[in-house]
DNA sequence: GGATGTGAAGTAGTTCACAGCC
DNA sequence: GGCTGTGAACTACTTCACATCC
């Protein structure tokens, strides 16, 4: 496990969250060929003040110009840092079926700092082929060892993964199934729900108020660090 | 568009986003036939504090049992209402690769309320099939009416694919495509993005600090209702 | 001139602590 | 006894306003 080194003070978790949006627009518009951006347009295409991306930014070190806003190339490589990036994490995908196809072979999710170690299935068909340029390896294999554990199968066998997971010695999970997980103390679980942003909308829709001409942002994604186990 | 009726009073935005765990959470425990459930289970499996789960579900109403929790089916009803899932929305997904088809072959994405309308496509070898019981329409037919549209394509023609919906009269869009978007006034865009959850991870394995042995809830989820249009 | 960076003020959300009810 | 529901206290985040610097 690499030495943690405390690199930036604290950042708070809503800043944490929108890190990773400005730094797509500062890759947009860098590969756009233009390298000046400021407060003010950052915040208008991540839908968020002027104000806030500056006191974010501000949080990871003053490298603005005064009227003349961010570099984006710096702005990029701030933001990286910041995320650790720097580091390398293998990551483990279980489960490749549609999901886990889409997602070892989309250029958004394995960004920088994450490096795809292995993959796992269970069904006889998709074992041993060749997927994102990895050979997918049956889950009666042992784990390799890695930092990250993406768990991609359905909610029915979630548990029984994560348990797989955990005993091969992976203390953060990424868990796209729709499904609680229970986990030992000391094991992050993270839950992406793409129901959720959907039903968000809905209510918005629902109430007239909301992004419809109105607020913007939104809090999502949880974590259950430690569990109680589940109803006996 | 349904006349949005107040059904309830303003739920704030965190609240809003931790409903949908809560009702699955509910719904886990109601498969496994229990019936009742207090803010301390529901806590621990959401990854928050008791008190906070009983402010949340406080605002839809008072429904708990003092000494005794919540009926499941109860609780879950009146998130469902909360959620606006008694009224229908239909959606129409764009972009039937593998992302695409992994919503909508997931049992978890369309939720009550949501109701696939439509799918579309331009590979000629995906237009023309059936997938989860749609005939996958060519994108240079009409786009139907519908509420949401849902965008699974490549970055590159994200943008295309938006103006299209909004061309079509679609309103909210919830976009998959790592590609910030730029819409009219008016029109909601919800983004979806897998990577900053694993970043968020990331960020805190780095720190030593956070969901590992700590803090556990995280913001997420990103709107830009009326962003600038880009560069030019 | 123009945009950053930041104290100070304001607002929103969470947690405490306990009264109320089953 | 046990757990909900909620005023009150607290904490965290955002926004304002402006001094600062290019």
């Amino acid at each position: 496990m690499a030495t943690p080194r405390l690199r930036t003070r604290k950042l708070s978790e809503p800043t944490i969250a929108r890190l990773p949006v400005y730094q797509r627009i500062a890759e947009s518009w860098g590969s756009r060929g233009l390298n000046r951006i400021d407060s003010q347009q950052i915040g208008e295409l991540a839908g968020v003040t002027a104000t806030t991306v500056r006191r974010d930014l501000a949080g990871l070190g003053s490298f603005g110009t005064r009227g003349a806003g961010y570099d984006v190339k710096v702005l990029n490589e701030r933001i990286a840092e910041a995320l650790g990036h720097d580091l390398q994490y293998d990551v483990v995908v279980v489960g490749i079926g549609n999901l886990g196809r889409a997602l070892v072979n989309s250029t958004n999710f394995l960004i920088r700092g994450a490096r795809l170690a292995a993959l796992y299935d269970v069904a006889s068909d998709v074992v041993g082929t060749v997927v994102a340029g990895h050979e997918v390896q049956s889950l009666t294999e042992p784990i390799v060892a890695a930092t990250v554990g993406v768990i991609c199968v359905p909610p029915s066998v979630a548990q029984q993964v994560a348990d797989q997971l955990v005993g091969a010695g992976i203390h953060a999970l990424l868990n796209f199934a729709p499904q609680v997980l229970t986990v030992p103390i000391g094991t992050a679980v993270h839950y992406v729900d793409f129901s959720i942003e959907l039903q968000i909308l809905m209510y918005h829709l629902n109430n007239g108020t909301g992004p419809l001409g109105g607020g913007l942002l939104h809090s999502l994604g949880i974590a259950t660090p430690t569990p109680a186990r589940g109803p006996s």
